[in-house]
DNA sequence: ACTTGTCGAGAGAGCCATTCTCACCTAGCG
DNA sequence: CGCTAGGTGAGAATGGCTCTCTCGACAAGT
């Protein structure tokens, strides 16, 4: 079983690990005609050769990056289109013009692709998510502001989805199908807005402002509570019945016992 | 699109509707000539006639109970030995020693084979809380045990599983798929427990034991933490990290303002 | 020109769900 | 008793997809 993305790193830095040195550090090694000992080799100063080689691995990186971001930008495109994660890997290469070597060039698999698009819209809300807790000083606020934001960000009200952003919905659904099958991938992509909401759940004990037993426990209820329960809407057939982000979060908060 | 479960009667009600009436009821039209009127027909005085008939729809009817049944049983089988939802409609068939075409005689597709499963689950469910329910009285440690129970159901523990019932967890993971492509079945199915947990959330407030301001959406919360909460802890590596039915429980007592 | 690595094109292979065909078997009927 | 039609078992055929493999063209280095 191949893995072409690091843990924590994500989608940049997937090349970088294989494809690309793969052949670029064999064009070295011919090129430099292998001297003695291979470690020794990262320490010399880089001579004409070596800035020779680096620029042709530089540029093979970015033709690759560009490659893997098409792939990306295609397939966020049909997901946004068909509102669904149930397009073709077939349409993915067909629109993007590639080929389908290509992908599996630098996917494992389908899943890999979506697991990447997942990456992709949870640094995009982490990013979000942390700007609108900096407006904030309160502590009591800064997890309120996570809270509702998290939840908005999973599902989006009605989907004339705001500029610049993707449907969300449709890779919040296959996360879930994702959680099920890859759930440490799903786990480490998770890892940072976890860890932000314990800073933010620690920092609010601290100030008195939430009574919690056990930090982490607490923690992970909030977080599960707000990630799923955009997803129990769905067996909410009445609009007017759905939860709001406001009542979750008015429900974590007792629950916090604040 | 045919559809064979009814709505709430679930499993049994299937070939009432459709098959054997549409062989049987069609005996009876051709073998009594077909009198007038056809409402009438119903409440004619049953003749030797009427009798035979109604004797071989009977016969029809537990020979196609029978045979569903043994679809059903198969795959529970399958799953218990497989641990997953993963098996294939041919499996289903060879082992139960029946035909592919019988199979779609029956079912409209895989996914309505496991809703049959699902259905199945939750009644037992329903049964084996309602049944511990009863051994309480006061009203918040009723609330309490249906939200012990339930979880424990949706996740027992570790699998050795009880006499008699079935390995839950790949049935609940399947729930997770239902829940996104046939919402309507599933919720019809949860209709019972969602019912029967607002009863004990009316009660709890009105003895005054919690406070809750809307309790059908005070339902759906506590519904919703617990149906997930165990869905959760799959991203949960370290097993002592993992939330329990208590921990779940007290989250949404205090949640619920208790 | 010759080798070697890269990559597009696209033909399968394999796996499934679902549908279709056909032949058998049995009950009812003349 | 032979005949016919509906019900049903067996399992072949279809269609959709993911993923693999082969081929040939093109490019860069030698």
């Amino acid at each position: 079983m191949r893995t072409y993305f690091t843990r924590d790193e994500g989608i940049l830095a997937v090349y970088d690990e294989r494809h690309i040195p793969d052949g670029a550090v064999r064009g070295v090694k011919a090129g430099s005609q292998m001297a003695a000992g291979e470690p020794a080799a990262e320490m010399r100063e880089p001579d004409w050769r070596e800035r020779a080689v680096s620029r042709s691995l530089n540029a093979a990186r970015s033709r690759a990056e560009e490659r893997v971001q098409r792939f990306l930008d295609t397939a966020f495109e049909l997901i946004d289109e068909k509102g669904t994660t149930e397009f073709t890997i077939q349409e993915v290469v067909d629109r993007s013009k590639q080929s389908l070597r290509g992908f599996y060039e630098y996917f494992d698999s389908k899943d890999e692709l979506v697991l990447a698009l997942f990456e992709e819209t949870v640094r995009e809300a982490g990013d979000d998510i942390r700007e609108a807790i900096a407006a904030e000083s309160d502590p009591l606020a800064r997890l309120r502001v996570f809270t509702m934001r998290l939840h908005e960000w999973c599902d989006p009200g009605e989907e004339p989805r705001m500029r610049g952003t993707h449907r969300r919905r449709p890779i919040s659904e296959f996360a879930m199908h994702l959680a099920a099958n890859h759930a440490d991938r799903v786990r480490a992509a998770l890892g940072p807005l976890s860890r932000l909401l314990r800073e933010l759940v620690d920092t609010a004990a601290a100030a008195g402002a939430i009574r919690v037993a056990n930090p982490r426990r607490a923690t992970a209820l909030v977080q599960q509570t707000v990630l799923y329960s955009w997803f129990g809407n769905r067996l909410v057939e009445n609009p007017e019945r759905k939860l709001d982000a406001e009542e979750t979060w008015e429900f974590c908060l007792h629950g916090l016992g604040g």
